[in-house]
DNA sequence: GTCGTGACTAGCC
DNA sequence: CGGCTAGCCACGA
């Protein structure tokens, strides 16, 4: 028996089973994430993971905005990334999310 | 071990 | 509001 390589680092699986924690109809941003697995200040990071995204759909990378209510990037496109989130019922102004604060879900 | 890159954040003008 | 800078972390070459 051969060692099973880690195709994913432990931190890039956090990301995504945090991110699988969001509910439909909310979001959330990179830096909770980061602190949701106690790696404040790792945004950057975490965005590196969602970007190689190996679990999509499974895992909704659309949910995961920027602190300011912008949508930030997407793999696919922003402009994907807002449609979807507008079929889970978040709405858009332009790059900005409308009524963020009550969309937004603190893990 | 070092460098470059990236779906980030906060501060400043 | 828009644009720029510096700081931050993790990964791949």
């Amino acid at each position: 028996m051969k060692k099973p390589k880690e195709l994913l680092s432990a931190f890039e699986k956090s990301v995504y089973e945090a991110t699988a924690k969001i509910p439909c109809g909310r979001v959330t941003t990179y830096a909770e994430i980061a602190r949701k697995i106690k790696k404040p200040g790792s945004a950057r990071a975490v965005g590196n993971a969602l970007n190689k995204n190996p679990f999509a759909p499974k895992v909704p990378c659309h949910r995961v905005v920027k602190t300011d209510g912008t949508v930030g990037g997407f793999a696919s496109g922003s402009e994907k990334k807002k449609v979807i989130l507008k079929k889970e019922g978040i709405q858009f102004n332009n790059e900005k999310i409308l009524h963020f604060n009550e969309k937004f879900i603190k893990l």
